[in-house]
DNA sequence: GCGCGGACTACACGTGCGTGTAGTAAGCTG
DNA sequence: CAGCTTACTACACGCACGTGTAGTCCGCGC
């Protein structure tokens, strides 16, 4: 239905148990064993089917990635303020493949899911950057590769950040608590501009001291 | 000197090898014979030292706890607006460790950790309300939480951070573009002040529909 | 019916690694 | 010197797990 035509097939369930397990143990620590126990397999059916450990966590990420363009696509139309939960939005539809997710992106792999969200990220900052009186000191995209780091930041420490909210972050009242503070973050800045540009200016002052020659 | 008595000892060697290990190939993927080997000892020493290799791995997150406090108290001391730098600064001072860091709070541990940076943040945050003219939505603790976690991120996601800035954010060039860009995010908000109200009475509408009780 | 390919299982192999054990050398105390 | 503790090594055990192999069942085309 919301997947691919494979979806009830054995082959689906391994993935889906590999997505699961990995993303609860780490790539390591998860088992072959153990994920076709979850999937209701055997042992040998992952292998034969994916080949190798390491075949089918390029299988996840690549599902994954599928799954993760689809939902930008959706997001993408919803050009409302609801932007800010594009990251609570993603959670909840990831729902379990979260911690898999944030694994991978630590781990270094799902780098072309990263660059998208910074692509997603870019536009928003264009679109904020134009209502702005004053310019950027930045490029938009260097801000919003960084800016992405950011905000995958939350569900990546979510434990943690679930542990200083009080509540966790994946329940209703945890999501709307996050949005709320997003909207606080992203409306109240934490320097004036003038801090800034004081902050600004003692780099420029380095930068020259140091000799460089751009000015 | 900027360690412990027991620096030069074969216990702080494996340690540091240990870290370094752990932090290159992950906890599991980390071998004692490798570890040894780094340390320039037998793989039982290791053993001996620590008892086992969760040991050892405990034996490190305190070490680091203890280092990273130190550091705090150092940036506690400096309260111009270079605070913004202190992700920059801790990372420039952690060096090889910041991978052990980032996979040790992906992981889970390292929780005292996490909750020392919301503190320190805590405290930025108390700041940047007192000369805000408005109220915030959300209290500063949670706010810290999140933007602690947001500003983690950044060093955890290092390598696509850098592959979207174009520049090894560990160089010199980089620390200092970086500083740059924070200094962008941190005072230009992403969302104006009617924006971020708007969107919070959309959340408010839909907790009333949902027949919440407090308003 | 026959053959054949794919899905799937049971099981054995090899190995890497954590852990346990035994033993050596050096320093300290009496 | 004996006796003990501590730092340290060499080596073997055992297990868990990835991988390889052989074989069964089922469906489809001829």
């Amino acid at each position: 239905m919301d997947r691919d035509e494979e979806d009830l097939t054995a082959r689906a369930r391994i993935r889906d148990a590999a997505l699961l397990h990995i993303g609860e143990h780490g790539f390591e620590r998860a088992t072959i064993r153990g994920i076709a126990e979850t999937a209701g397999v055997s042992s040998g059916l992952v292998r034969h089917h994916f080949g190798s450990k390491q075949a089918l966590r390029d299988a996840c990420d690549e599902y994954l990635h599928k799954v993760i363009s689809r939902l930008n696509d959706r997001a993408r139309a919803d050009t409302t303020f609801s932007d800010v939960n594009y990251v609570a939005d993603a959670r909840a539809t990831m729902g379990p493949y979260q911690r898999y997710l944030s694994r991978a992106l630590v781990d270094g792999t799902a780098a072309p899911l990263f660059d998208e969200m910074v692509r997603m990220t870019e536009e928003w900052i264009a679109a904020a950057d134009a209502v702005h009186p004053d310019p950027p000191g930045v490029d938009a995209h260097t801000r919003a590769a960084v800016l992405a780091a950011m905000a995958l930041g939350i569900p990546i420490l979510y434990q943690h950040v679930s542990r200083g909210l009080g509540v966790d972050l994946f329940s209703p009242e945890g999501g709307e608590l996050l949005t709320r503070t997003m909207l606080d973050i992203y409306s109240r800045p934490m320097l004036s501009a003038a801090d800034a540009a004081k902050a600004r200016a003692g780099l420029d002052r380095a930068r020259t001291d140091r000799g460089d020659l751009d000015d």
